[in-house]
Formats: structure tokens, sequence, C-alpha cells
DNA sequence: CTGAAAGCGCTAACAC
DNA sequence: GTGTTAGCGCTTTCAG
């Protein structure tokens, strides 16, 4: 699709203008050691006068590594892109890699033509690992990867026997311990809006709700759960509305994400009802820690930074040992008490 | 940051097993023409049994070319990255891309560390080509990119004598006559939700609006002014709210975008007012022709796809001709009525 | 139509 | 410490 601009210098060139072999000045440009302070500061004023800047393409073929890193969303709804959760995702990934060479390249997989030109994207060399986010249960775009023998790490996973190496969060925990909390701060009537049950990650915040109302000798009325299409604000809005219709008596919601959240709390409102006093409402934080808290209500707290540097880690890991080992890890949930529930 | 999986095959053991040489297997990978049937299915035969995928580093050393181009957003606040529009330019790229062999790359510039690290990784001749998008009035990017010779075309400018190619919309015609047409209908006193006036968008937004009242012999009083601090929706509601108490006899709006719109609406309801009876609202629709139409208002549309398709041609034009040569598309915006004002 | 050969610019292994 | 050398896997003439 283009020609390469003509007349970029190079290592070679850089050698002789300094004097010295091609071998030396690859080792200033990569800052190995072994090269003497003199040699070193005479190769780098080359270096500044032509304006060198090493070509990428050879350095991969030569050296067997790309120094990048694709994140990759696929979502055949991409509107869903511009979700809060995925900002943070992209931004927890971007600062687990800053300590690193490798640039991060985000990347939309809309369809199947898109799908197969990013795994030959991705099986052409030009990455040295993926991270996935946000994939359904049935895509099977994290096996095409994993087969192809690349480094592959999911955030979240497809099923309770995910085969490919994923980080999550431990969200039947912590969906368990938000309810017992609404449980022994004297709430009887606790209502649940789910995320999409085709969606695994929804499926155990729901378990979690289930089982301390279970083991508390409470009932889970089939009623008292709605399942929102998506985890969008709106959706949140619609599923909470509906709720409440059946249940005025409500006095507790568990959320299954903190956009479900905003849009419960909104639908309450407008409403007429209290918040938190009347009805307490309890969401997961996926978010950024420094960011305002909004709703400040109480919430299952989802260590997203974490989950960025976890996934990182997992792919280097990936990355340096071979044969590849399936892993996982699975993150401890926090319950933070920012409002009274 | 790691190693690559071995024993890919090659071209040359591919060859090997067709029984013919190297340049015949290059030709049907690349479906150049001149290759006879038999020999071209041999090979695919062959392709297929070793599970061949060309090494995209060695092409592009060889052939001075990417297949990629990056799509950059350069956003200190990175969660803006989530707004409406910025999601719909992703799409409009991506959809200009799909005929191309390109695969999109997003990268996400919040800091010099990482203007740095997306600069070498261009000059690197990892890319083709560098499509710019939210590019702010003292951002040096644009410049540091051509100066390096790389194609590049910023979506909008950041002042009157952008020195790098981009695509933008008539904004100032479009503020215009949006504004003209509420004269028309009988509105009197109009006010303005501005972007932040950093931005040269927004300057020519508000410039459009001043020329309509002013060739109107209509005052544009200062105060009907209200300046928001970003394009959200947050803030068109906080300007809006100001604008109201100071002008309570408001009876329509130009909003700078269409989430300041949106805003500048659910304000308008809080207020008890009636929109769009009681006031008109105008925003710039940036978004995709078949979104539902919300808020169902007149608009001045935004050509998003024909700014990815243009953005994308000129890309083209930059890669293949040099020296290159500096150029810019300016896109008619459109008044749509989806509403009585 | 097809094979052979010359690099593309760099890294890494090996001598000196 | 530093220079030399042998590839990395592909595209692209150039013969035939």
């Amino acid at each position: 699709m283009s020609r390469q601009r003509p007349g970029t210098p190079t290592l070679e060139e850089v050698a002789a203008l300094a004097g010295v072999g091609r071998g030396t000045v690859s080792r200033v440009v990569n800052n190995a050691a072994g090269v003497r302070d003199s040699t070193r500061r005479a190769v780098q004023r080359a270096i500044a006068e032509l304006g060198y800047v090493p070509n990428l393409a050879a350095r991969s073929l030569a050296g067997h590594r790309a120094d990048a890193v694709a994140l990759v969303m696929t979502e055949p709804d991409w509107r869903l892109f511009g979700e809060p959760f995925f900002t943070e995702v992209v931004h927890a990934v971007g600062d687990a890699l800053t300590d690193t060479p490798a640039q991060l390249l985000l990347t939309l997989v809309r369809s199947d033509t898109e799908r197969r030109r990013f795994v030959e994207y991705a099986r052409g060399g030009r990455v040295d690992g993926v991270l996935l986010m946000s994939v359904h249960a049935k895509d099977r775009l994290p096996d095409m990867l994993a087969e192809a023998g690349l480094p592959t790490v999911m955030l979240g996973r497809r099923s309770g026997e995910e085969s490919v190496t994923y980080v999550d969060a431990d969200n039947t925990g912590g969906a368990r311990g938000a309810v017992r909390y609404l449980l022994d701060a004297g709430r009887s009537t606790i209502g649940a809006v789910t995320g999409p049950l085709d969606m695994y990650v929804a499926q155990c915040r729901l378990r979690g709700y289930r089982e301390a109302l279970e083991s508390a000798g409470a009932a889970a009325g089939a009623s008292l759960v709605v399942e929102a299409s998506d985890f969008t604000e709106v959706s949140g809005h619609r599923a909470m509305t509906a709720l409440l219709a059946r249940h005025p008596e409500l006095d507790a919601v568990l959320a299954a994400s903190d956009t479900l959240a905003a849009g419960a709390l909104n639908a309450l409102r407008a409403a007429g009802r209290r918040v938190p006093q009347d009805v307490a409402v309890i969401g997961f934080d996926d978010f950024h820690p420094d960011r305002p808290t909004d709703p400040p209500l109480t919430t299952v707290r989802q260590p997203l930074q974490e989950i960025g540097r976890a996934m990182v880690r997992l792919l280097q890991e990936e990355m340096e040992e071979s044969p590849v080992a399936w892993r996982h890890v699975i993150l401890r949930t926090e319950l933070v008490i920012r409002d009274s529930a």
C-alpha cells in the first residue's frame, strides 16, 4: 500500500561515519554493555548527525521479536468500545507496559474479515503477544491465536473450563460478599441486575448473589433477578425500572457492573426513591483508583490496574517460556464501603 | 521482549515441497498474475499442508511497506477516548480501510514518553502512514511525523494556517447555516454553548454563530455565549444551566457538538423547559447515519463516514507521491431537520 | 511462465 | 572492547 521514504540512513552509514564496525553501533543503539565510553559517544554523535532511526522490520527479522503487543477488542457492537470499562482497561494495560520497550497497539475486531486479517498480522510476527478483552463465549479468536503458538492472555474467561491463559477477578466471591454485607445490614428484599447471561462474568456474579442468599436461608426469587442486555448505563436503568415495578418493597440491589449500578441509581431517583437510605445499591467498580467516586456508593472493587499488570506479566511469561503452559490468575475483589448502605 | 515461536515454515520450504522456486511461491502468495493455474494450485496445496504464513517483518524489509496504518489519539485526558465521537471516527476509518490490505492500529498517546515511543515506531517503518485525531493546538506530534517524511493526515486542524495535511468539515459554514435557520424560524434570543476555545474547531463554530447573527443585524451579546471545558455531555449540561440562569428568555441554542447538545437538552428539561417548542437546540451530529436519532432534533450533520474515507484517500496519495505535497479537504456540512425547531 | 540471485537493515555469534 | 560474518525470510529484477 505504499512506498517508503528513501534515503533513510542505515546502521552501516552510521558505522562508517563514526569509524567503527556495525556491531558496535548496534550495541550502542541497544544500550548493550561492553562499549568504551569514548566510542559510545562517537557513535551517538554520528547517529545524531545522520538522524538515524533503526529500521524495525530489519530488527524484527534478525532479532525475532516485534517489540509490540496488541490489545484486541472483539465486539460486534463496536459502540461499546466507548464504555468506561474498556477505556480503563486500555489505560491499565498502557500503564503496565510503560517500563517495557513494547508499543501498545489497540485493535478492533468487528467482523470475520477483520478477524482473519488480525490473525495474519499477529501470526506474521508483528506482535510479540496478544491481549484480549471482552471475549464472548463463542468467539474462537483466542483459540486461533493460542493454537498458532502466539502468547495470548485473556481478560476474563469464556466459561468455567477456559483453555486459554486468562486473568480474572473473583466475581463470584465479590458478589457473595456484597450480598452478605447487605444482609448483615438488615436488608431483606435484595434484587439483582445481572449482565447478559451469555457471558461467564455475568453468570458468576449472579451465582455469588444466589449463594449468599441461600446460605443465609433467604430465598432468591426469580422475579428478583433482571437480566440487562449489556453492561451500559441505559440497560441498567431499564432493568431497574422493571425490577422496581415488580418489587416496590425492594430495599437493596446488587448490580453486575458500575455502569449498570449508575443506571439503576438514576432509575431509582426518577422513581422518587432515596438512595442509599431507602434502597442500597452495590455495583462492581472497575475503575481507576484516582477516579472521582460516582456513584458514591458501596462497591465491589475490581482491581483493574492489577489486572492490567497481571495480564502483562502472564504475557511475558508466555513469551519467555516454551512450550507454552496454560495458566491463569484470579485476583481478589474487595468490598469498598463508600456510603452507609 | 520475547522469543518467536520456532519451526514456522518459510517460503523456501513451501517452494521445496511444491517443487518450484521461491519466486513462484511469492507470486502466488501475493496474488500476482503470470502463474500457470496448475502451478498455482500446487503451491497453494503446499501452503495449506505446511500451514505457511508469510513473515511480515521479512516482507516489510524487502518490500518497503508495512501494510499497516496507525490511528492516533493524542489526548492527555485519556478518559475522553470513550466519547462517542472517537468511537465513530475509529469505526469510520476502519470501514474506509476494509478494501485495503492495511491493518488498522489504534494508538493512545498520553505522555511525552509515549509520544517518543510512537514516533520511533512509526519512523521505524512499522506503519505506512499515520492518521491523527483530536490534535490539540500546541501538539507537535503532527510536525514530528510530517518532518520525518511520514505520510500523515489529521482530522481537523490546529489553526487557520495548518501546515500538515488535514481533512475538516465546514464548521463555520455549518454553524452559520444553523443560526440562520433559527432566525428564519423566528427565534430571537439565540445562545451558544461552545467547545473549549483553545481548539480551532470550537472557534470556527463560534465564528459561524456570530457571523449569522451579525449579518442579520442581531447582536451576539457576550453573555449569550458559554464555553464548555470539553465536548462531553456533562459539560454541556453545566454550560446550559449557566446560560439559562443568565437568559431565562432564551428561545434557541446552538451547541458545538452533539454530546454538548444532549447535555443541554437534559439541563433544559430539568429546568422545566419544553424542547423544541420552547427552546430549539441544534448541535453538530458527528454520528453514523444508521444511528438512532437521539436527541431527535435539528442538527448540523458532520459527514464522519466521508471524513474517514477522505482521510484514507489523502493518506494513500501521500504514500504514493513524493515529495509530499501539503493538501487538505474540507467537507460540506448539511443541516438535517429532524424536528420542528 | 518460472528459477536463480541479489539484496532489504539488522542482530548475534565468533574471532581478534 | 570491537570488527567481521552469517544469516533472518521475503520481494524483485533478470535471465532463460
